[in-house]
DNA sequence: TTTACGCCAGTTTTT
DNA sequence: CTGGCGTAAA
């Protein structure tokens, strides 16, 4: 039988590929998880047990997919797709005595395990605002995702090297270690770092799996941090059947530990392997693919690919200029619902991606105004609300009495007049004792200083957990009814008259709605540890439901993989897409992050691609002239204005509309003409650029050149706010630029090529933001399973 | 000792 | 605009 007749020659070769490693670059739309199914279902056609493949994604919608796709293939088969956090999750379950956990560990969330690494941290006494815990927290986090363990790096640090920041580092880490052990928990890096140990470190438990786990397909290969690399590699010693499938143009994640390196040494980690290359584009219309295309022509740092494809040249890309925020979401909702109307489309098939969660808002309240039905990807949100935490906190508790953040959570909420001091006294005391918290709160008269309320309330609320028992209750969703009723959080909302209240419960029904689907798909193997492991393991985008009928806005970063006949990328604008932290990295590997995250976002589009910029742009409460982003002049579009009554122009508006023609060249950039020959392309940019400059497209006309503003100039920056040029000398080789700031009358000098200012298109206005109708209500965001 | 209120600072992207 | 922190009242 010829499965696959409808593939394409390098599909085909990589669908039909057996044993051995095998590695497929796949540009966007290559019809990637199509080979990665029909592969999975030939291995299993040629006799492979299905059990002894395991497919890994990046998303949990990801895996859905796939795994129906597979069944679709190989009906019956249950293939195990999983995504990285989730396979080691479970084998971390399974083999949890390894790295001194139990079996019911908790998965900490990024706010609780920033609690915990703050009672370690005052613990040791260091000043938070010397050592913002944040700041901590990302270096642990790097630390784990470069698998460097708490031991190794306090060994590397305990002689006194390294700056104080090491030093800081060196205590807390491990003493953060001790307190998770403790805790019997983990946190997301942990889930990884823990499983890379576990195989590195058990050779025959390695093999073990290594065997059990004969082919592996790892998707969205260039978003592998080294730990999951590890693991990958552990799996594949005795059995090198790795599949790995990415697009170092869409490697996004690298702020996150994911390491572009893996993609690109496959070959030499991998003896024999096959590459096989997808560059046909079979998702989007030619006018999209060339456009972002040539975007993504502008980095440097990449191997020369070139996306073709075979679709029709479609309506070309457009880049619309609105006011601000509210015109632009105004524009997007009528362009939404005129082409709905026009081409029989339905509101799921729009998709509008923005850089910031934050832009999201008034975005919604456009669309709300359009009564256009819409979601927002941010499954993650749910579980950060206050109620549903607390509520969890109780069930983890039941699950795991050792859990420490649980029980500080849990023990005074609803207030019970436990506070911190009694807290603190109660914990001493168990430290002390070597006992756990729960048991001090059943010994509570044995704690001094504690008071006789406090003692008492204690061992009530020790009392009240020990009654929460899964196996009398039956399921998960009855044990949630019972913990909201019995802890009296229920009480305390159900007769308040606040809105806010109203919603809480409605919060926590919907949890207790999403455990009674948990306990139905899971039957007699549902347990509380399974329930808060999908609740702890949710992504954004695993909410987006596609048979909605709603427009979905997400985060770029959570649109990859996805697609949509119609897309809009909003906030196309310095300083947001790139984003500004980006531009600060002057090594420039930031910047083309930005630019590759930005060519993820227009690649998901099939049809139709919009990207919008406005002149304002409020954000935080400020109200700042934008300047058009450096991207916008790199791909290719149709300028559209739609802006009218800007206040004044300081320099020709035309900056925000490339000239007819555009000024580019018919080969895409090899050699982008922005780029200094030499210097990297953070260097190539200055962050000042002229009227002329922007007119051009935002393109530096030459090289550095300090000429590029003038006396009287408006600029902006981003410590001081707006202010005049009042003068400009040259000294020697630099240029010194002199700012009088409107606030504060501060007046400062600047060195030209170093400092942050930008220039600014038009004046801001005082207080633009027009009356607005209420907020309406919260569109729900629906519980993720 | 606990809670409530007001002030200040910070703010990307996510499993 | 939010959340975390410090101070003041109960």
């Amino acid at each position: 039988m010829s499965l696959n007749d409808d593939l394409t020659p390098s599909q085909r070769a990589a669908v039909e590929h057996e044993d051995g490693p095998l590695l497929v670059l796949a540009g966007p739309g290559s019809g990637k998880t199509r080979v990665v199914t029909r592969r999975i279902a030939r291995l299993i056609q040629r006799g492979v047990s299905p059990r002894q493949i395991l497919a890994i994604t990046f998303t949990n919608k990801a895996a859905l997919t796939m795994r129906q796709r597979v069944e679709q293939l190989a009906p019956g088969a249950g293939v195990w797709v999983s995504t990285f956090h989730r396979f080691a999750a479970m084998l971390l379950r399974r083999h949890a005595e390894v790295v001194g956990l139990r079996p019911n560990y908790t998965i900490l969330d990024e706010s609780d395990q920033r609690k915990g690494l703050k009672l370690v941290m005052e613990e040791i006494g260091l000043d938070f605002s010397h050592y913002p815990p944040d700041r901590m927290a990302a270096r642990i986090s790097q630390l784990k995702n470069d698998l460097t363990t708490a031991e190794a790096f306090t060994q590397r640090y305990e002689e006194g090297i390294g700056n104080n920041w090491d030093q800081a580092v060196a205590r807390v880490y491990p003493e953060y270690q001790r307190f998770l052990l403790a805790s019997n928990a983990v946190d997301f890096d942990d889930l990884l770092l823990h499983v890379a140990f576990m195989l590195s470190e058990h050779e025959v438990l390695r093999q073990q799996l290594d065997h059990r786990y004969r082919y592996v397909l790892v998707d969205e290969y260039q978003d592998t941090n080294a730990a999951q690399y590890r693991i990958v590699a552990a799996l594949s010693q005795q059995h090198p059947n790795l599949q790995a499938t990415g697009d170092p143009d869409q490697s996004i994640y690298a702020w996150r530990g994911a390491r572009i390196e893996n993609i690109l040494r496959f070959e030499r980690e991998f003896p024999d392997s096959r590459v096989i290359k997808l560059e046909e584009n079979f998702r989007s219309t030619q006018a999209i693919v060339r456009s972002a295309d040539r975007l993504i022509g502008y980095n440097k740092q990449r191997k020369a690919k070139k996306l073709i494809t075979n679709n029709d040249e479609g309506e070309s890309v457009e880049l619309i200029t609105f006011d601000d925020a509210v015109a632009e979401s105004a524009g997007i909702a009528r362009r939404i619902r005129e082409l709905s109307e026009q081409h029989g489309l339905t509101w799921s098939d729009f998709a509008i991606f923005y850089r910031v969660n934050a832009l999201s808002r008034q975005l919604e309240v456009g669309l709300m105004r359009e009564r256009i039905p819409y979601q927002v990807a941010a499954g993650a949100a749910f579980y950060d609300r206050a109620e549903i935490k607390d509520t969890l906190a109780y069930l983890r508790l039941v699950a795991n009495p050792a859990d420490r953040t649980a029980f500080y959570r849990a023990v005074n909420t609803p207030l019970r007049g436990l506070g911190e001091t009694s807290q603190r006294r109660l914990s001493a005391w168990a430290d002390a004792n070597g006992v756990g918290l729960i048991e001090a709160c059943e010994r509570s008269a044995e704690v001094p200083k504690l008071s006789k309320n406090a003692a008492r309330g204690f061992r009530m609320f020790a009392d009240m957990i020990s009654r929460f028992d899964l196996a009398t209750r039956g399921s998960v969703a009855d044990l949630l009814t019972e913990i909201v009723e019995r802890s009296g959080m229920a009480a305390a909302w159900s007769g308040s008259p606040r809105e806010e209240d109203v919603q809480r419960l409605g919060n926590v029904e919907e949890l207790i709605t999403a455990a009674r689907q948990y306990d139905e798909a899971f039957g007699d193997e549902r347990s509380i540890d399974g329930f808060l492991e999908q609740t702890a393991l949710v992504a954004d985008a695993d909410t987006i439901d596609d048979t909605a009928g709603r427009v979905t806005l997400m985060t770029m970063h959570s649109a990859k993989g996805l697609e949509y006949p119609v897309v809009f990328v909003l906030g196309v604008e310095e300083g947001l897409i790139p984003h500004e932290r980006a531009l600060r990295d002057l090594s420039g590997f930031e910047l083309e992050e930005e630019r590759r995250l930005l060519f993820v976002g227009m690649t998901r589009a099939k049809q139709r691609l919009f990207l919008t910029q406005t002149r304002l742009r409020t954000f935080r409460g400020r109200t700042l002239a934008s300047i058009p982003s450096l991207f916008a002049s790199e791909f290719e579009a149709t300028r559209v204005d739609e802006s009218h009554g800007t206040p004044q122009v300081y320099f020709d508006r035309d900056a925000f509309n490339e000239p007819e023609e555009q000024p580019e060249p018919a080969e895409p950039p090899v050699d982008p003409p922005t780029m200094a020959k030499n210097a990297s392309v953070a260097d190539a940019r200055p962050l000042l650029m002229s009227g002329a400059d922007l007119l051009n497209g935002g393109k530096p006309s030459g090289t550095v050149n300090p000429n590029r503003f003038s006396e009287g100039m408006l600029v902006r920056h981003p410590r001081y706010g707006l202010g005049t040029i009042v003068e400009i000398s040259r000294v020697t080789s630099r240029t010194n630029v002199t700012v009088k700031f409107t606030h504060e009358d501060r007046i400062q000098t600047f060195i030209a090529e170093k400092s942050p200012l930008q220039p600014v298109g038009v004046k801001p206005v005082a207080e633009p933001a027009p009356a607005r109708a209420a907020t309406p209500d919260e569109a729900s965001p629906g519980v993720p399973f």
